[in-house]
DNA sequence: GTTTAGCACTCAGGAAGATAGAGTGCTAAA
DNA sequence: TTTAGCACTCTATCTTCCTGAGTGCTAAAC
């Protein structure tokens, strides 16, 4: 189906008023915001036909247009206009991401934070990586009692633990476990490591104190968690600003919803690189996310590693610049966490992929 | 002033019901729950005495009685029961926190997870470390670009960063590098590592590339962060719950004020260890909170650091409910965390220490 | 002196009705 | 095809009324 020229542009007017007020449009408030010289009337002629073919909605009789999900889409589609970030948005937006630059995981929950204080909506923050394997094994003998692992995997994340035994054993004994692990446990998959394979290796450094088993214990730990990426939600507050949750009924179930991070995975699975993606209403499978809309944005946290920002509100979202918002934010991370970009100078921030962490 | 057990009797009845109910209490519900054998006249009476000593109030002339914070702190103090906590509380409790044991951060967060969880309020979750300098450097030498800054804290915790350069350096360097920032950067504080010191370490070991400069950078990004613990708030979302925060506008207030995790970092000075802190209302410094209260637990998390989770609800919060609750997990932390108990038993877990994180 | 029954009084909250106003759809003329 | 005119619809708001829970006070009973 066609639909004219003229009512390309009342609907925009219709979304764009609706979005900014959250009140039903009326044909008058149409003529003055679309520009259009023709009367109410004829205004009102057309948003019948617009009502009739799905794009707008009335709440009762007698009362002003309200986009429906079809009209938001062809909004975002056709009609948005391309929205520039301001000087002073984009500045903020480096500052407070760059300040920061060398803690990857304080990066990514700051890119949250970021996109959720520029939009005012709540954001959320995902990152899913690629399995990884162990690429190398280093133990650090700190006295007969104690040691560290340090295990490089395959996308160059560093993971550490400190191990203290109660019974003492000799450096010696660190060299001859670095060797059989570098040699048997690189390389392979968390169920690979099975306990043949770890009473193996104890028989062949002449362990008899279970150092394999905690190294080995280690070694699942991190092969099966890090193949679990991390979620984050910042801001929820801000749904309450909204009149659409005005009821507590209603906040409370989206909050809840979003609260349990284990319901954001699947997000991912719906982005492409540096694309970002805008999910209305009832295109979102979620059932409690069904009145509620999502636009997400990709960004490449280089080697294996994907990230995702996004922001969730009412259908009635400023659209055009959340998603410039999401797209200047995922393209800033893109470029610092090197995926496609030259870091940023400066001491000590030289490629740095490492990480930190609290034990 | 002194109050007849009466009295006492009556306050407490009302506490409990209002805790229960969110519905101002009357006399004639009050003779049934405290089971007094006198009139509902007799207790109005008492109620008005209470009224005019500050422990009561009515919203309204002809309306039941309502506790006021000066109430609720006697209930508190004097009238509150010891509740214990259900078998199956505990053993849930114990499931969700043991079972990620070997995560520190991990432990922390679903210690957070788990107060909001069995209380149903929003809840914090607080680390504090006292400042802590390093103990040891290693560095990995992993390809003529590439290596490892492993570092070993006072408090036994180990941070890593995996540095990958433009240029290279022969594997000696990293012997030279250790020995001298295992003699001049130990036991220092951040501010003690200057460019002065710096400059004299690169000349020390031949380091024309900045290398010095690199690990120096990394060990004062790890003095800097290490001394600020992390917050972390969860369940928000229970606010909504509440009859008393039907109003989005005061849940809002309130959730916005705990989103912000720096408004958080007082609490931490304000609990003993092992101590369950109640705050109630006006009790509380921050504005936002006046007309909340805040139970606080802290923990021992081991070598020179503290933990406090808590529960921020309203007034009518089931303080002896909470208070058990958070004194169960708080416990249950400081055994997990080696901070005076035996660390639980099983596969790896021997009075590990250590971190993972990804970079 | 304390307790209690009786009673008039108060006040929040909900139901019912009245009103206003925004916005519509339709018709008939331009 | 557009537009002016007009009757109509429906929500939101305001007012009024009513109900019932709960009080405070008084005077009698214990």
């Amino acid at each position: 189906m066609q639909i004219s020229d003229r009512k390309k542009k009342i609907l925009q007017a219709v979304v764009e008023e609706y979005i900014e007020t959250a009140e039903p449009v009326g044909s008058k408030t149409i003529q003055h915001k679309a520009g259009l010289d023709c009367s109410p009337a004829t205004i009102r002629n057309e948003l019948a036909d617009l009502c009739s073919s799905g794009y707008l909605e009335q709440p009762h009789t007698s009362a002003g247009r309200v986009p429906t999900a079809k009209g938001y889409r062809l909004y975002v589609n056709e009609l948005m206009r391309q929205q520039k970030l301001s000087v002073e948005e984009t500045e903020a937006i480096n500052a407070s991401l760059s300040a920061k630059a060398e803690e990857l995981d304080q990066l990514i929950s700051d890119a949250g934070h970021m996109a959720s204080l520029v939009t005012n909506y709540p954001a959320v923050s995902i990152t899913s990586q690629t399995p990884a394997t162990i690429k190398r094994f280093d133990l650090i003998y700190i006295d007969p009692n104690t040691f560290i692992i340090v295990l490089l995997l395959t996308n160059d994340t560093v993971k550490n633990k400190l191990v203290h035994l109660p019974f003492s054993f000799e450096e010696s004994m660190m060299t001859r476990l670095s060797a059989v692990f570098n040699a048997s446990f690189t390389g392979i998959t968390e169920d690979k490591i099975s306990p043949v394979l770890i009473s193996s290796s104890e028989r062949a450094v002449g362990d008899t104190m279970g150092l394999c088993s905690v190294i080995a214990g280690f070694a699942i730990e991190i092969l099966s968690t890090a193949k679990s990426g991390g979620a984050l939600v910042t801001g929820e507050a801000n749904l309450l600003k909204l009149p659409e949750f005005k009821d507590p009924e209603k906040a409370h179930r989206l909050m809840n919803y979003l609260s349990d991070t284990s319901n954001l995975s699947i997000l991912p699975s719906l982005t492409q690189d540096g694309d970002v993606k805008v999910l209305i209403g009832p295109e979102n499978v979620a059932e409690e996310l069904k009145d509620s809309s999502v636009v997400l944005a990709s960004y490449n946290a280089g080697d294996n590693m994907k990230g995702l920002i996004g922001v969730v509100g009412p259908t009635r979202m400023d659209y055009s610049s959340v998603a410039a918002k999401l797209s200047y934010i995922a393209a800033s991370l893109s470029k610092l966490l090197g995926g496609g970009g030259s870091p940023p100078p400066g001491f000590g921030k030289l490629m740095i992929k490492g990480d930190d962490n609290d034990g």
